[in-house]
DNA sequence: CATTGGACCTGACCGC
DNA sequence: TGCGGTCAGGTCCAAT
C-alpha cells in the first residue's frame, strides 16, 4: 500500500488523534517487527512516553517521542487503524495502548513492516541515504539529474531508488512518468533536461494529488479509520492495463520493469 | 561502482 | 472443492 502520500496521510491523522498523548503500554505481536534492539528494551524504551508530534520522511513515519523517535516503515501491506486497544484484529504486530482510547494498531499481514526506537544516531542511520522530500522544496529537475547523470538503468527504477527522491513507490512514478511523456524504460542517463523538468514536474503533481485525495487504496482500507482512499479513481495508467489513455484513448499497457509491474500509455510514452 | 535477481511473507484471484 | 501458478503499493543483500 503505503507510499508518501498513503504515508501522509496517515501522519495528519495520527498527527491529530495521538499528539501529547501518552503511551501507557507498547505490544509487539510480532518479534520480527522491531528493529534494532531486543522487543523487550524496544517496549520498555515506549511505555511510558509522551507522543510530541507525527512525522514523516519518505514512507517513514516518525512518532517522536520525549526520549527517542518510534520510526515506522510500513513496507507493502502495514497499515495504521486508530481503535479500541481491546479490539485487536487479526495480523496485528503492535498495539500502543494510550491514556485512553482509541489505541494505535499496526497491522501487516505480509509481516514485512519494520518498527525502530531510534536515538538520534539510529534515526542517521536509518533516514541518512534517503533524497530529498519531493514536496519540501529541495527537489527539482537539477536533483534528477545528478541522481540519475551516467545511469543507464530504466528511469522507472531510477525513480523507485529512494536516494534519487524520498516516498515515490510503484504506482506514483508510473504517474509521473505518464505526465512527463516519458517511457518507462528509457535509460536514466538519457533524459534531456525538458524530461527532466516534466518529470520533476510529474513527480510533484502525482503525489500533491495522491495526498488531496486521501491517498490511493485497492481493494482495501487504508486510512486509520478504515476508510479507504480516494485517488485511484484519479490514476491515469496504473492498473488500468486495457482501459483508454485518459489522453489519446489508445489502451494502456502493461510491461516488468526491474520486477515490477509497469502501466504506459504506448502512444503517449513513445520509448527513445 | 552499477545492476540484477532472489529473498522476505501472506492472501487473493484465476484457470484447470 | 482443490491445486498450482501469478500477482501485490517495498527494501535489502548477494552475486555478477
Amino acid at each position: 500500500m503505503p507510499e508518501l502520500p498513503e504515508v501522509e496521510t496517515i501522519r495528519r491523522e495520527l498527527a491529530a488523534h495521538v499528539s501529547g498523548r501518552t503511551i501507557r503500554r507498547a505490544q509487539v505481536l510480532d518479534a520480527r517487527l522491531v528493529q534494532g534492539r531486543a522487543v523487550d528494551e524496544f517496549e520498555q524504551r515506549l511505555s511510558g512516553a509522551r507522543v510530541q508530534t507525527a512525522d514523516r520522511r519518505g514512507k517513514y513515519l516518525l512518532l517522536r517521542l520525549d526520549a527517542c523517535v518510534l520510526v515506522l516503515h510500513l513496507m507493502m501491506s502495514g497499515r495504521v487503524h486508530l481503535r479500541p486497544a481491546a479490539d485487536v484484529q487479526p495480523h496485528t504486530r503492535l498495539v500502543l495502548t494510550l491514556d485512553r482510547d482509541p489505541a494505535v494498531h499496526l497491522v501487516d499481514v505480509r509481516r514485512f513492516g519494520r518498527a525502530w526506537a531510534a536515538d538520534a544516531a539510529d534515526l542517521r542511520d536509518i533516514l541518512g541515504r534517503l533524497g530529498p522530500e519531493p514536496l519540501g522544496g529541495g527537489f527539482d529537475w537539477r536533483t534528477l539529474q545528478a541522481s540519475f547523470r551516467n545511469r543507464r538503468v530504466a528511469v522507472k527504477s531510477a525513480l523507485l531508488d529512494q536516494r534519487a527522491v524520498a516516498g515515490v513507490g510503484n504506482i506514483y512514478a508510473d504517474e509521473a512518468l505518464f505526465t512527463a511523456r516519458i517511457h518507462p524504460t528509457t535509460p536514466a542517463g538519457q533524459l534531456s533536461q525538458a524530461q527532466l523538468q516534466a518529470l520533476a514536474d510529474g513527480v510533484t503533481a502525482a503525489l500533491t494529488s495522491g495526498i488531496a485525495n486521501f491517498g490511493t487504496s485497492f481493494s482495501t482500507f487504508e486510512t486509520t479509520q478504515g476508510t479507504a482512499g480516494e485517488n485511484q479513481t484519479r490514476l491515469h495508467v496504473f492498473r488500468r492495463t486495457g482501459q483508454p489513455c485518459p489522453r489519446c484513448g489508445a489502451p494502456i499497457r502493461r510491461m516488468v520493469v526491474g520486477q515490477r509491474g509497469t502501466h504506459f500509455c504506448g502512444e503517449c510514452q513513445r520509448e527513445a
